[in-house]
DNA sequence: CAAGCCCTGTTGAACGATCCAACGACCCGC
DNA sequence: GCGGGTCGTTGGATCGTTCAACAGGGCTTG
């Protein structure tokens, strides 16, 4: 029928099947309440008509704004945080979506490295912000950003005293109080927390709540590190297992160590949930394999990205049918969900209440 | 030092510092065996020292070209894909970034209505083209891509006669064949299939490869079909270990399906790897669990990613380091890595050689 | 010696939208 | 009847880059 095949209908083209001018067209787009009714319905049927789209290349250049979030995709970590950053991406996209923005991928080095990236793509007006994860404790991204006075925000604290720029993140603190709070109520007074090193931010987090939890709980703290991994996880249970007084109870600083301390726990013919309780960390999809049935704590990952996205989108001015709330605040913690499952709580026996 | 933070430089700004016009200095960016020597440097020169960088958004309004692609990130399907989807995302990332381009992030529904998502982009010139994942048999967005004359390519084949567009895959066939001949070599003679319904493409393909390894192998077929879930995959490969003739070995059409049948036969009193061989397809993170130890099939995503990236940016003359293959394949199949673990080939008995 | 070509570099226009200043029409009040 | 304010609309300028056409110098060629 027509042949917009070839190229796309423009704003003058527009203009001329309404026989207005083309600012006319463009406040029908952008500022409606300007134009009369009965030049606006004109208009828009004229945009019907040709389906019209404004460019928004051309909008871009002229209004130095190109609607764009970048991310950075991380040269692929452990495979522990995998199925959290899949959910977070989606999120992210569709949140910006509503406000009309869309998703800019790209990759850059940990580190003072990759900053370069991010300087290119502002410098090419490629961006008009970002979106960041996986912040580490020593993050120069935030400093940087904030010193150029970039808009972003990030999905994980800084850690630092300073406190620069927005941020959303999970309350591992209080997550992990659920889980000691849990088992404790279950009726297990000697519970052990399997954590990694010191100065990793987001583990001083969690064995800060595990503390808190012995305090509340009054009972004393049976702390081991590992680095992360399955097998660090299941030699450093089966160093707490092996004590004169074992723990009845393992609370994990994320699903991979708890993986080892189950691991651990079968190994000398204990049943989790039966004999100990484990809890873990993330709710990653293995935890809810059949003969794992690991307890662990969901992070609401869709809530945290749809928050960054505002955050960010803030000082952007966006626009779109969810009004975007001037005064956002700076920081928003979440707390996650306990999904309690037999490893913390067997099937065949209901635990104390 | 410089007050940089404000406007970055234009190419006007080169082109007065180093003494010479704009088009001089677009000619050393973009085409600099048209400059004379002595010029190129001078202009490189102030490039350097203003630390210009080419405004993004006024060459492809110029050119017509966003130097973007785009990529759908689908409505969070069933946990499986999670692992290979994320690091595809990552890997059409950074090899989109050696020539030039970005990845931009949408959403859509599925199906048709999901086109007017991929319309919009082109209208707007945001994309120069798409790359495609998750396709499903009767999918509408090759057909209208390759008529619309949109450059993209797709992981997954159209699975239909018709062969539209250009796309890469995992040979799943093969796969299944390399599992079929590694449970025969251990000595298995009786070996069964878990797979998918009909009609999945997918599913169908690592079914034909099942069936091809049956033939080669003079062993006869024994097939059993789930919805994918681990659930009936337990179901199922429970109904064939009750046979009065069981199965000594399970090839299962996935990761999903074999922790399924992993539960059926623990549950059984049998011991994985040792009673009974299981296979399963995508080598996800959970395969490598301890206590599980599933041997599968490993995905060269990597591999895959670069691929697609290859074949979109053919059309589209991109430019870079590694110089894009000009008579680029239309199709590829990469063949997937067989990941031995002890649920096939238990540690404590070497099995056959 | 003049015509023609390649090489280098310059100028004006264009891509498609928004911003800006100005203008005509209209209504109101004096 | 006329000046002033408001509303809707208009044409021109602009964002930063690349495209098309062309000017001038040095060289070869008839």
């Amino acid at each position: 029928m027509t042949r917009a095949t070839r190229t796309s209908p423009t704003l003058a083209n527009v203009a001329a099947a309404a026989g207005v001018s083309r600012q006319t067209v463009s406040n029908v787009i952008n500022t409606p309440g300007r134009v009369a009714p009965e030049t606006r319905s004109r208009v828009q049927a004229a945009i019907e008509t040709l389906n019209y789209r404004p460019n928004r290349v051309a909008r871009s250049l002229r209004t130095r704004t190109s609607r764009l979030l970048g991310y950075c995709v991380q040269p692929a970590p452990v495979g522990m945080l995998n199925p959290v950053l899949d959910r977070f991406v989606h999120a992210i996209t569709e949140s910006a979506a509503e406000h009309g923005f869309h998703v800019l991928l790209f990759t850059a080095p940990a580190g003072a490295p990759g900053l370069d990236r991010y300087a290119e793509l502002l410098a090419q007006q490629a961006v008009d912000g970002f979106v960041l994860s996986d912040t580490v404790v020593g993050d120069p991204r935030h400093g940087w950003l904030t010193a150029h006075g970039v808009p972003f925000s990030a999905f994980g604290r800084t850690w630092t005293g300073e406190d620069q720029g927005a941020w959303v993140d999970v309350d591992g603190a209080a997550g992990i109080g659920q889980a000691v709070a849990h088992v404790h109520a279950a009726g297990h007074r000697r519970i052990g927390f399997l954590g990694w090193p010191d100065g990793s931010g987001v583990g001083d987090d969690r064995l800060a709540g595990y503390q808190a939890g012995c305090r509340r709980f009054g009972v004393a703290p049976l702390v081991v590190r590992t680095d992360g991994g399955i097998e660090a996880g299941r030699t450093a249970a089966g160093g707490l297992l092996d004590r004169p007084d074992p723990p009845s109870a393992l609370v994990c600083v994320s699903d991979l160590a708890a993986h080892g301390a189950l691991r651990a726990v079968t190994e000398r013919g204990l049943r989790p949930g039966h004999d100990i309780a484990i809890t873990g960390f993330d709710d990653t999809p293995s935890a809810a394999l059949p003969g794992i049935e690991l307890t662990s704590l969901s992070q609401p990952i869709e809530q945290v990205g749809r928050a960054v996205v505002r955050m960010v989108l803030g000082p952007l001015g966006a626009a779109g049918p969810p009004t975007p709330p001037a005064g956002a605040a700076p920081h928003q913690l979440f707390e996650p969900t306990l999904v309690i499952r037999s490893s913390s709580h067997p099937k065949d026996d209901g635990g104390s209440t």
